[in-house]
DNA sequence: CAAGATTGATTCGTCAATCTTC
DNA sequence: GAAGATTGACGAATCAATCTTG
């Protein structure tokens, strides 16, 4: 199973990068800036919210940046802290990759499951990452 | 899920090279060896089995014949081909791993589901790859 | 000296190009 | 010219070290 969901998201990526040349991880890293009524956070949080590395999501928010799709924004509070925050352009590109993940996420994996098993799936993970 | 399912893995992947020194790209490529009598597949057919692109198993096969757990060895049917095969050396390091390797998999996946979600799961995965 | 964040260096994975044999 | 396999070159991920502010 493990192995079948490795290649799933490794397709996934693949056509997320060829249709809006966009990583999978700038994809997920996205997600919860849009979430946002302010569509910032600051770095450590975001880090640990997509369970990356500082590091990692460093160099994540650099190639977003360069693009426009996210700035950094310095903290008045704290001068060691930055905010990635998503731009108008970075709302819009997510959006629209948005859009054709979810469309590729049926049909690499939700259409080949029927209605019985979803729920098994679901039935099987929920809360999985609350129990001991 | 997939984001649970690939943080799984990593972690896997995390304790393989800790305590065996061997990735899990590596060990993907060990187990169809062993599994044959004679211990040994042709490159592209082992590619195949573990859904690797060939130049990646190249790189892997690479590695562990450096380390002697593997040898390379060319066919007499087909001078182009070649065969990866599965030392004793490579069989016993595979041995190793595989025991922790599976205590692993208990411990930070199989373990925190109860009976009737593993029944769930195993439910809703079966004969995944061949159905549409 | 701890926390937030970045950078240097290394490794891993993959594509496209290549080499050899069929 | 196609199949089997490898190599060059590049991108992505991550650890340890570093820089700055608290």
């Amino acid at each position: 199973m493990l192995r079948v969901t490795t290649r799933i998201r490794r397709e996934l990526d693949k056509r997320l990068q060829a249709e809006h040349g966009m990583t999978m991880a700038e994809y997920d890293a996205l997600v919860p800036l849009i979430d946002r009524p302010d569509r910032r956070l600051r770095m450590a949080d975001l880090a640990d919210e997509i369970l990356q590395p500082r590091s990692s999501l460093t160099r994540i928010v650099a190639g977003l940046e360069q693009r426009g799709l996210v700035r950094r924004e310095p903290l008045a509070e704290d001068a060691r802290g930055a905010y990635a925050v998503l731009t108008a352009d970075g709302a819009e590109a997510f959006r629209a990759a948005q859009r054709s993940h979810h469309d590729n996420i049926r049909e690499l994996f939700l259409s080949r499951l029927d209605d019985a098993r979803l729920r098994a799936l679901a039935f099987a993970w929920e809360d999985f990452g609350e129990r001991a």
